[in-house]
DNA sequence: ACAATTAATAAGTTTTACTAATAACTAAGG
DNA sequence: CCTTAGTTATTAGTAAAACTTATTAATTGT
């Protein structure tokens, strides 16, 4: 026993139309289910807002004064609810997600293509930063999703949920006039008593890469740093030494003069991954991102995962069965 | 199918007590009524507002979003259905009326004195206007009601309603030195020889008074006119002529010093009632007021009118039984 | 006064909304 | 790892409401 939206619907329709039997027609209900609301809106009002006969017809003094009120709430409703339908039909929406740079200058444009392309209407906002910073903006809740290298074991992720993409390889970065160039893949010793360079230190990164080198009995002291990724290719083209970056990172590093070979003995491997905070919150602009992501990269060449994996079912943007299932054998959380 | 007030204010309750038991308490709904409100909320926008499991509380990117939406929505809906509410129960409104001079300065402040005694929430706005003018604003809705004296038969009222008051019957206006003034009464062939004094004349009441003089023999020419009730008075407190005025104006006029005595042969008399546009189309307001001026009025010394007339039933304010049922004896049409 | 038009009412059916009871799920504690 | 406590979801049954068709009442123009 409240007033409800169907019944200023009913009431506008009828002050426009001045008509019941129209305005009836025109809210797909009978005349008597007309007659019914309004009396019913009327009596909860405490008084009469239409002065009706079946002759004449007019707005009471109260019904004018009415009119153009109901008339905003009914159009702010409809307005305010179909707004979030477009939301969550992704005809509309932001999404922000941050990506370590190797990964959102050489992987990511492809997966926004096509994440643009299927949701033309959502805006993305992708900001580049360091792993470390990737976890933080996460974590604190100012991006989405975040990509970047999952920490092997036991590292201080929170409470955040993690999908593992694929697992990359490494790869030595040589000056193009190097003698290992001859080489089909380089080992560990082989550039032990090179000039290291690498991405700022400590960091996540350089961290993994020297675990595992120094884990193979190989000393991993890098002479330089750089924030970049191109500095360091261009530092390597240029002879400074030698480095060891992603491989989806090489088609960059030919274009900057290098020769990438493939790492062995140790092989070293990381996970590359998406992280967000709760998978049930996520937005339904990042949850179709997770799902590209997915799409784009899990059934990549090394299908590395620990964990058994499937990929997320293909949600079409059209398909609209019932969006609020989800298989709960998509997530699971680290440790 | 569609979302409903309830829905919301289910959710913005949820989404600030974090809690469905406790929402459900506060909305005075069951937990599992809630838990379909938002469920069928959920469905119909296409996507979770709310993150929820069974031992943790979260809003999604879309609920965060549009939770103050809601918020919004919710409040501005309520707001505008008090405020009809307010209206209707005379907590709150505007009533403009008319009246014309000699009834809005003598007789109209005993009702508005009972009327904002009642609702003292209700701004009224008086105008004291001409008999014509009065017409004329009540036909042209730029007040709900007018009082004035009512044409006998047959006028130009148009399609208005009129609520007759009283049958007032005019005075004589004497100077105090006059000769007559020592009768107890005044004919009209006493009258006959002396400058008549008028309010602007071709007016309704001065043609009114003419009519009837003229009727019964008398001839009927004003010398001067005025068109305040006050000057009238002074001018014939000061000797310049008579007058003859309806007798609710008397107070007034002996306080100007004019002398007022019953006019008889013949008796000049005119009913003065209540116009409007449409019984069914005034506001709540306007309905007390003509209440009131009924109550106040109608049992008044003469009960002159020829139409059978019941007062109306004393509607109290805290009474709100039914305000829709009217009984139709109260209302009838002029011509 | 009658016919035509329009709103209100009545009766019956379908749909919806609610409650109580129960199940399922999650997180904490043993 | 299992249990328990606390919380939400589901189910089933019932009460209420909303809707539709058919009918009645009322008003205005002829």
């Amino acid at each position: 026993m409240a007033i409800t939206v169907k019944q200023l619907r009913a009431f506008t329709a009828v002050a426009e139309q001045r008509n019941f039997a129209a305005a009836a027609q025109s809210l797909h209900l009978s005349q008597p289910a007309l007659s019914l609301a309004i009396k019913s809106l009327e009596q909860q009002a405490g008084g009469r807002l239409l002065a009706r006969t079946t002759r004449s017809f007019a707005l009471t003094p109260e019904g004018e004064a009415f009119y153009p009120v109901a008339r905003r709430l009914v159009s702010d409703w409809s307005f305010a609810l179909d707004a979030l339908q477009q939301q969550f039909s992704l005809r509309s929406g932001t999404l922000s997600i941050a990506a370590m740079p190797s990964f959102a200058g050489n992987l990511m444009p492809q997966a926004l293509a096509d994440y643009s392309r299927r949701f033309p209407a959502v805006r993305v906002t992708l900001q580049d930063v360091i792993a470390e910073q990737v976890v933080q903006l996460v974590s604190s809740g100012r991006v989405e999703l975040g990509i970047t290298f999952l920490p092997e074991q036991t590292e201080p992720l929170s409470d955040l949920y993690i999908e593992p993409l694929f697992k990359d390889r490494f790869i030595a970065l040589l000056p193009g006039d190097h003698p290992l160039c001859q080489q089909a893949q380089v080992s560990g010793a082989e550039l032990a008593g090179h000039n290291h360079i690498a991405l700022q230190s400590p960091s996540l990164v350089s961290r993994l890469i020297g675990d595992q080198l120094n884990a193979a009995g190989h000393p991993f002291n890098p002479s330089y740093q750089s924030h970049q990724l191109t500095t360091i290719g261009g530092m390597v083209a240029n002879g400074l030494g030698v480095s060891i970056v992603p491989s989806f990172s090489a088609t960059q590093m030919r274009q900057l003069g290098c020769v990438c070979l493939p790492l062995v003995a140790p092989a070293v491997e990381c996970t590359v991954g998406v992280l967000y905070r709760r998978r049930a919150a996520l937005s339904s602009a990042a949850g179709a991102m997770l799902e590209t992501l997915c799409n784009t990269f899990q059934r990549r060449t090394v299908p590395a995962i620990t964990h058994p994996q499937q990929p997320l079912p293909a949600r079409q943007q059209g398909e609209r069965s019932d969006p609020l299932v989800q298989s709960p054998a998509e997530q699971f959380r680290l440790f």
